[in-house]
DNA sequence: ATAGACTTTAGAGTAGACTCTAAGGTCAAC
DNA sequence: GTTGACCTTAGAGTCTACTCTAAAGTCTAT
């Protein structure tokens, strides 16, 4: 199959393919006589294990890794995976923590302003955001 | 105050200050006769007032919008302030699930796996990364 | 044979928020 | 009078992962 049919299989466009192959994660074995890039169902089968390890939150360097365990998986050991996804979960875990800290300050700031047409004069945001003073009212 | 007292009392770096400067968020009225950028206290809320938004997650360009409902209060009126706040509520709520489901897809990915110092054949993260198939098996 | 869809390449552009560089000027202290 | 910390500028570089462009060649169907 040439790369659109691969970009509709795979979900990845062409442009992102030609980029993974540039980035060196997928090589290209075949052409074309006219130099299309020709592509069989390993490959596809290639792409999509890169779009999962994507939409996981993997980046292309962990991608990497994880397909030179999948290429000579006896080369590798288990704790070689799992590490990688140990410290993946810790990363998401950390970037969730700090978002619900935020969120939780986002509604306190939101909570105590009236949002409506009035002059901002008042405003418990904007008073919030400029200074460390508590000031858990809310505007009247 | 010059540029690096004022990067101390902020929390912000001189070349971040001078960044800000260069965006617009910071207006430099005062330098001494050698050019020296001079501060002042107000200047210094200013430098605050757009760290902590910046801390709670708001971009430069939302941070801009928040100078000027500062800057003239008067001229704005709560709802300016409180959807901007809205929105980013929704924005890190959107994130926080999408981490969420992420961080589900990681533990189940994770636990099936060994981790030990075993050859990676059998290794169930690859396998899952590798196919759609239902393979909810721990290994061995 | 001609339109329209597809493919090729090298390389530039995008996003957001910094971060750093080079080459020079200024200032306080010893 | 010199060291060393600080300041100035314009502009380039960093990061990640694409995304797009231009100009050319190829394929399929009518
Ligand atoms: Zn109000
Ligand atoms: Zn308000
Ligand atoms: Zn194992
Ligand atoms: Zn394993």
């Amino acid at each position: 199959m040439k790369i659109g049919e691969l970009a509709k299989k795979s979900g990845l466009s062409a442009h992102t393919l030609r980029f993974y192959e540039k980035q060196g994660l997928i090589k290209v074995n075949n052409r074309s006589e006219s130099n299309y890039r020709i592509y069989n169902n390993a490959d596809l089968d290639t792409a999509k294990f890169i779009k999962r390890c994507r939409d996981m939150g993997f980046s292309l360097e962990e991608v990497e890794v994880f397909l030179s365990i999948r290429s000579d998986r006896p080369a590798h050991i288990c704790a070689d995976a799992k590490n990688i996804t140990a410290i993946k979960i810790t990363e998401v875990e950390d970037k969730i923590s700090e978002l619900q800290q935020i969120l939780i300050a986002l509604h306190k700031l939101s909570d105590a302003c009236c949002g409506g047409n009035e002059s901002a004069e008042l405003c418990s945001i904007i008073d919030a955001l400029d200074n460390d003073k508590e000031q858990d009212k809310t505007e009247a």
